[in-house]
DNA sequence: GTCTATACGTCGATAGAC
DNA sequence: GTCTATCGACGTATAGAC
């Protein structure tokens, strides 16, 4: 839910051109989609928008949050399963969001880019962005871990904590090695992984 | 092992400056090592190695070739424990070779760094390193799951390749979270992905 | 308030002098 | 074999047109 009031505000900004600059966001995310993460300086994706590129660091301040806002936007859109019901397990759901970034083209090196870009210090924003992202997405997989070991889905002698960060970084890892070789099978590596976690049959 | 006739080759080049590239390369590792990833210009690099960043370019041909250069000689470097003895668990494998690279301050950043610049197309020498790492790893890794299944120490049903890519993908993702968040404890995660790839005590 | 024009410093890469 | 000189492109900052 986060909050019912929210009509579009532009995250940490005080309302510059609240209309216009999801109008470009929106462009800029088609822009994304279309090409790879490669060849996006700030001039490419203004020329590609319709603007200059001091437009784009007009509305978004600098590169770095033009990234954040294009992959917060974007990955908030498509299928607004944040929050998804508590029946699937965290390796499924995992699952299920790294396969709607991978229909869109860009969207796994953009992720990537921003993943790098925040560890390589030097860029507060994005590096504020990514750490808040995984702590949000450690909490919400733990409880969602703690609310199947108490149904009796998962494995009750795992910590639900080091679980999440496990699915989590099995995920991304994944990605990163199925761009490299498409062999690498994300979701049955996924699926196995919620095999291991699951209550054996006995 | 790797072939035992190679007394210092640079990789792909016809032998430039075989003794002089070599000098050049200790001293950018050690820039590497001291300062994190952040900063790392060719021309930064080159001032502080002491020569200009022309001569850089000439030994390397470009800084996505010295980036993998730098990564692979010191990757290779301190254990030696390329092919390790095969009783230890894959999980405890990654695990142990992730320390050691964190006890390189910019070994980290540098191994994301080279990950993103690998993943986003237009870096060919960099995606073609990387690339033959992971296949690497994963082949061996799975060479040594399938021994330990043989033996009895891990589960026979799970698919071999599949629990290879999950472990590296595991520690690779679990990196990246530690390094923005150093409550996320890399290692016991990585203990608990062994624990749920072992044979039940039963 | 929006946006363009322009300039600044630095980047990776290259050509040619020495 | 190494440096100087230079290139085009980059991200950023600012002044001012509308």
């Amino acid at each position: 839910m986060t909050l019912p009031e929210q009509p579009a505000r532009p995250r940490g900004s005080y309302a510059k051109g609240v209309a216009r600059r999801q109008e470009i966001l929106d462009r800029a995310i088609e822009v994304f989609a279309q090409r790879g993460g490669t060849r996006t300086s700030l001039r490419a994706i203004a020329q590609e928008v319709g603007v200059t590129h001091a437009a784009l660091t007009h509305y978004f301040g600098s590169l770095e949050e033009l990234l954040v806002a294009v992959y917060d936007e974007s990955s908030r859109r498509p299928g607004d399963n944040e929050y998804t019901p508590g029946e699937v397990t965290p390796a499924e759901m995992m699952r299920r969001s790294a396969e709607e970034n991978r229909a869109i083209p860009g969207m796994v090196q953009l992720y990537s880019t921003l993943n790098a870009t925040a560890i390589d210090g030097n860029h507060p924003a994005a590096q504020a962005y990514v750490t808040e992202r995984f702590a949000d997405l450690r909490a919400r997989l733990a409880a969602q871990v703690r609310e199947q070991q108490a149904s009796g889905t998962l494995r009750a002698d795992v910590d639900a904590d080091l679980a999440a960060a496990l699915v989590i970084a099995a995920s991304d890892g994944l990605q990163i090695q199925w761009l490299l070789d498409p062999e690498v099978d994300h979701a049955a590596a996924l699926r196995l992984l919620d095999r291991l976690l699951s209550t054996p049959e006995s």
